[in-house]
DNA sequence: TCGATAACGTAATGTTATAACGTTTCCTAT
DNA sequence: ATAGGAAACGTTATAACATTACGTTATCGA
């Protein structure tokens, strides 16, 4: 009997919305640094693997409370925003800028930019992708003679769960 | 010889990218003010001036020391936090997220959403608005049942005149 | 001019992020 | 195997950003 063993995949549905297993998103993660020769040491994994159990944006004092409680050793602001660096220019984690916290990213195998819908009712964030809105952002950016080197589009508001559930 | 008056206007020109002067704008600011029946008092109108005559997004704290240097007087956080929330809610200045700093809105007077383009050369911020995308957003929003309340559209990259004058 | 409300002052504190520097780990070439 | 170097991490201190709580002053309408 033997465990079963977790396969990364690409995903394909451009209209998941981010309903994968975290497992399976480490493990692509691990995929996608060993094919780049960069290291997800067990610190960055941790982390990863926190953002992922977070069930929403997390922040980087949250990050370092959890550690500390899992590993029963004490970790210092520095040592986690360097993994959140790291993770970061994997493209496997972005910062929710209007929230000062960090979320997994649900398809690092993809070179998209992402958008993100914040729920204020449940704390929860929804990445989505439109190539659109990338469009539209790269032809103002163009029109303007500006080089674009980051962007950030970020929607807060109330999700359909919330809002069926009663007024926020 | 009278002073001559300042006349706030509104601006019609779609692509004006924010040349308007900052008296003027000042104006244009005490007079939507005064018709909503708000008041824009003394530490909120200079708090908007500083951010004109700031020349690009400029930090809470920056605010607080120019205020301190200009009136010779004490500010603490809160009351300057209290101006930038008072000024926000009127539409008469958006914070840069991704910057942690504030900018002056150029067009107060129209119900748009607004996107910036931040150079990070020369540290300055240009205003945008772009129907499209506002459209785009709100049709994203409403695929997930997703009820809007605020948009943060930041692009971070290089400007023109900085890209002419060497790398960056 | 009284009372209510909005605006502001002040002290303390909470939250987010980085600088500086030393130690450990890991890989590579010999 | 091992010396040398780079990458990763630990630790202390501090910088930068923001809010809570509470008291005082200003403003405005009845």
């Amino acid at each position: 009997m033997t465990k079963p063993v977790i396969q990364p995949r690409p995903c394909t549905d451009p209209d998941c919305r981010g309903r994968h297993s975290s497992p399976e998103r480490i493990a692509l993660a691990e995929s996608i640094c060993a094919g780049r020769g960069v290291q997800l040491t067990k610190l960055r994994r941790r982390v990863l693997e926190l953002l992922w159990a977070g069930g929403g944006p997390t922040s980087a004092y949250q990050l370092i409370e959890a550690i500390q409680l899992r590993d029963s050793r004490p970790v210092g602001p520095p040592t986690v925003y360097r993994a959140l660096d790291f993770l970061s220019a994997q493209g496997l984690v972005s910062k929710i800028e209007s929230l000062n916290a960090y979320v997994p990213c649900v398809h690092p195998e993809r070179e998209h930019e992402r958008l993100f819908f914040i729920c204020s009712g449940c704390r929860t964030s929804v990445e989505l992708e439109d190539p659109r809105i990338e469009r539209l952002l790269a032809e103002d950016a163009a029109i303007l003679g500006f080089v674009a080197t980051r962007r950030t589009v970020e929607v807060e508001g109330v999700c359909a769960q919330c809002t069926e559930a009663g007024a926020d």
